[in-house]
DNA sequence: CTGAAAGCGCTTACAG
DNA sequence: CTGAAAGCGCTTACAG
């Protein structure tokens, strides 16, 4: 990723004795052959424990670690994936992000994380692979044409890949959570309280994500003899998405005005749930006697909403470990002639604020 | 930080045609002399364009990028920086994360992100060290002892390093939001709105972050002719901080109880504070009419509640900004004799919770 | 335990 | 433009 810079400067030649920069110092430091010294550090056998315990005396005085960049050309792994985001902001992804930082330092690895935004992801994943990293994993959702690009460079050069949220990319080995089976669930809890008809708060427009859950949404409708066009209405179209927050709390009054109002709302995500849930509140609704509202992330604050936000779960752990197990599987394996796709079963998490119709 | 792995497995003699990884493949794929590719790839003078252009074509082709290992050993900067996080759970110090690693970017600068958990320090310094990394950014607050060390060694071993947030590190250069001063401006807020009776929420305890907000508070008091005893009062050592939001609501079931109620409460955080503001909602008070509550962080969720939370601002952008010259000012730069301090001034943000009293 | 040697993938003079 | 050589910091046989 970073553009051309100048060599580094030469090595100051420090007053301080403990800058040690190569084993060649070192082992001058310590009063030892390099050969002897490199020999302790990679647990040899058939070393004078008095000889080892001088080595690591002077590793803790002098600081001094082998150079990484050395080791590698020697042969040793480089034991780093890249991670690429689409943006450090979105708490869910950030939690997958955390999640499979900690597996993977677990197994061994370093993560190299970068967010990799439009237009940046030919020079992200160059960086990458020039710094040999022994996978990628791809957080959140990209331009399509721009990472299928980026996924075949990966795959020409024999690096591992693994896609997380993002469905539909060719070539693309993918875990994801089940979206159309997510909208299932909240119908089929939301029918069963007995509501019909449904507001819908931010799924709309020709995205993947909510073209899947508009899928969903029409396949729970059509067991209980119900249409997508007749039982759901949405707004969207009328309001620009900035806040989530007032997003959501602007079509909450935009419903508000109409005579015949919809009982249920399902909104994309926890922060338009919550907006709505304060803009029916600030006009005198009742929740959830006089409608019910669901949101998605399943975020701490659905905890801290009065009532309570019944919400989606993504099933952040289980989605990692099974990514980071696709992901591993690819190493030292013949590659797929199909890609991977793996689907993660939601969550419904039931609070107060939906309720009977 | 990974611990010794087995090396790499032999480079698969793969049956793909673009599975290039050294110069001298590249070269042979390419038709010219291993010395003329590394001078198109280095830009240098004196070409053919025809000759630059073949060697462009064939890296779009195949994908190829000059090992960043090899490249180190010649001389090129690593240009990464290592960013030790106490965590990725955080949201402020997420923020601070997404906002470092993003000018880093701009100035050409890869992050390699770590998560410092107690006991980890060691090896993850002794990574980012194999690694060469020009600098090492701390983000959070760690236990004092042990990033002392760390930061020894970095010292010792010449590379630059900067804490963000933790005050009271020996030896350690620092950038840190001035806490007193943030107390003493929600206090000086709240005393102008005629409150002489204070609850803490979660302001407690021996850490230097509470001992320094305890100092601002009192020296606000004091310059109103009132004491830390007599008008402060704090029922954190009755409950345990599990969550955050129902740590705050059990917090104000408590204070509800009191005869003698205090008329504002000043929480730790926003999560405390939106917890304390619903147990007082759900006890019947109104706010900002009955009492005051004030969070911190200005988190998003703060224009969400009803009503919207007082809360001050970290400034994260202008802390990161101030960070990243700190660490830079250190490339090539003469040790420092005195650490250096950076105090960010807080900024107070007053919305709808806090009303007369 | 030592010491000299080869080689990982590069770049940079240097002589053709 | 080519080709042979040196050297960055390491490890791994190999002969002492």
């Amino acid at each position: 990723m970073p553009p051309a810079r100048p060599a580094k400067p030469a090595k100051s030649s420090s007053k301080l004795p403990s800058r040690i920069t190569s084993t060649a110092e070192f082992a001058r430091y310590v009063g030892l052959a390099r050969t002897t010294v490199s020999r302790v550090l990679n647990g040899q056998p058939g070393l004078k424990p008095k000889t080892i315990e001088r080595v690591e005396k002077a590793m803790a005085e002098t600081g001094f670690t082998p150079n990484a960049y050395a080791l590698h050309l020697k042969g040793k792994s480089t034991a780093m994936i890249g991670v690429c985001m689409e943006n450090l902001l979105t708490p869910p992804a950030v939690q997958k992000l955390a999640s499979l930082q900690r597996h993977l330092r677990e197994r061994g690895y370093a993560s190299l994380i970068e967010v990799l935004d439009p237009g940046t992801g030919t020079k992200v994943v160059r960086h990458l692979l020039s710094m040999r990293v022994e996978g990628v994993v791809f957080i959140g959702h990209f331009q399509p044409v721009e990472i299928e690009q980026r996924i075949a460079e990966l795959t020409g050069q024999g690096t591992p890949h693994l896609v997380i949220d993002q469905v539909g990319l060719a070539q693309a080995n993918t875990v994801a959570l089940d979206r159309p089976q997510a909208m299932i669930e909240v119908f089929e809890h939301l029918l069963g309280l007995g509501h019909r008809t449904f507001g819908l708060l931010g799924i709309s427009g020709t995205t993947r994500s909510n073209q899947d859950r508009l899928r969903g949404i029409e396949a729970a409708l059509k067991a209980h003899g119900l249409t997508l066009g007749d039982a759901t209405h949405s707004f969207d179209h009328l309001h620009t998405r900035e806040n989530d927050f007032s997003f959501g709390r602007q079509l909450a009054h935009r419903f508000a005005e109409l005579r015949k109002r919809p009982t249920a709302y399902v909104a994309l995500n926890d922060e338009i749930a919550i907006g709505a849930l304060h803009g029916f509140q600030e006009l005198g609704f009742k929740i959830p006697d006089d409608l019910s509202i669901t949101g998605f992330n399943n975020q701490d604050v659905c905890e801290m909403t009065m009532p309570g936000l019944t919400s989606v779960d993504q099933q952040i752990e289980h989605t990692v470990t099974v990514a980071i197990d696709a992901l591993f599987a690819q190493f030292g394996a013949a590659p797929r002639a199909m890609p991977l796709l793996r689907k993660i079963a939601p969550k419904l998490v039931v609070r107060g604020s939906t309720g009977r119709a």
